[in-house]
DNA sequence: GTTCATGCAAATCGTTTGCACAATG
DNA sequence: CATTGTGCAAACGATTTGCATGAAC
């Protein structure tokens, strides 16, 4: 009762491996973004046993711990918007809604990266996470 | 040759469909942002023998049109990220690589909500989109 | 020695596709 | 009537899970 986070023993008891090591150290050297799959092959030179249910497996616990990020929407399917004028998005974390704001496009944004050299900026998208009206009424 | 974006066939001969019109239809009513699945709950209603093959070929078919789009990183696959530090990213367009930038995360975003009523902000992302610099080197 | 992590294989979920038939222009 | 769209079912690719064995503490 002390520890905060007891849902679903999120943190918890976790105990040591040498495949969840390796994920973590070949994410934190990789400038790039892999994928679970690229993790799997690149990783069965170490371990020709390894399953891609390990690399899963691990993946969510280094989540748990805070020590990686999915990068990706909340929900694992796509969402379609009807709305063709350039806007921004607002997702809501409790009930997981994408509601589109009538914010108004900032388009200096896209000149943000002026000063690195060889991007090509052809637009930018914002998104803010929290909690909606009516989510955030409910408090 | 007239014809820009010969390429697939983009834009092509498109017959009229009762099943489509309903689609694009369904979503611009929609403040939310449905997915194929809900669409397809939705639509049976109407259509009892709808198939998610139905569904999923329009979705296509308006998207190609420009009259729809998806809410989703461009591939299919979860990427993984190991820098817990607030950043943005770029995504190029051609070789779909995803790359921090080390660009200053400005928290005064978080605010451009505070007029809004109900919201409340937790953070921000913001993604670039175009040619990273190797990409548009080869131009 | 008890519990958690692994490998393996089967299951699941969202999405895509091949095919014969129906609808469109 | 020539062709595109549909329903159905099977295929697909990424991810998840059940179970017996192996590693961690």
């Amino acid at each position: 009762m002390n520890k905060p986070d007891a849902k679903s023993g999120k943190g918890g008891p976790y105990r040591h491996s040498r495949q969840r090591d390796w994920i973590l150290e070949l994410l934190q050297s990789t400038p790039s973004h892999p994928t679970a799959n690229w993790l799997y092959g690149r990783l069965r030179k170490e371990f020709p046993r390894l399953s891609m249910g390990t690399v899963y497996r691990n993946i969510g616990i280094l989540i748990q711990q805070g020590r990686l990020s999915r990068i990706a929407f909340g929900s694992t399917f796509d969402r379609l918007d009807a709305n063709m004028r350039p806007h921004y998005h607002f997702l809501c974390e409790q009930c997981d809604s994408i509601l589109d704001l009538d914010l108004p496009v900032d388009p200096r944004i896209d000149g943000w990266l002026g000063n690195k050299p060889g991007f090509v900026v052809h637009r930018h998208e914002l998104e803010f996470h929290g909690l909606c009206p009516k989510c955030a009424g409910k408090t």
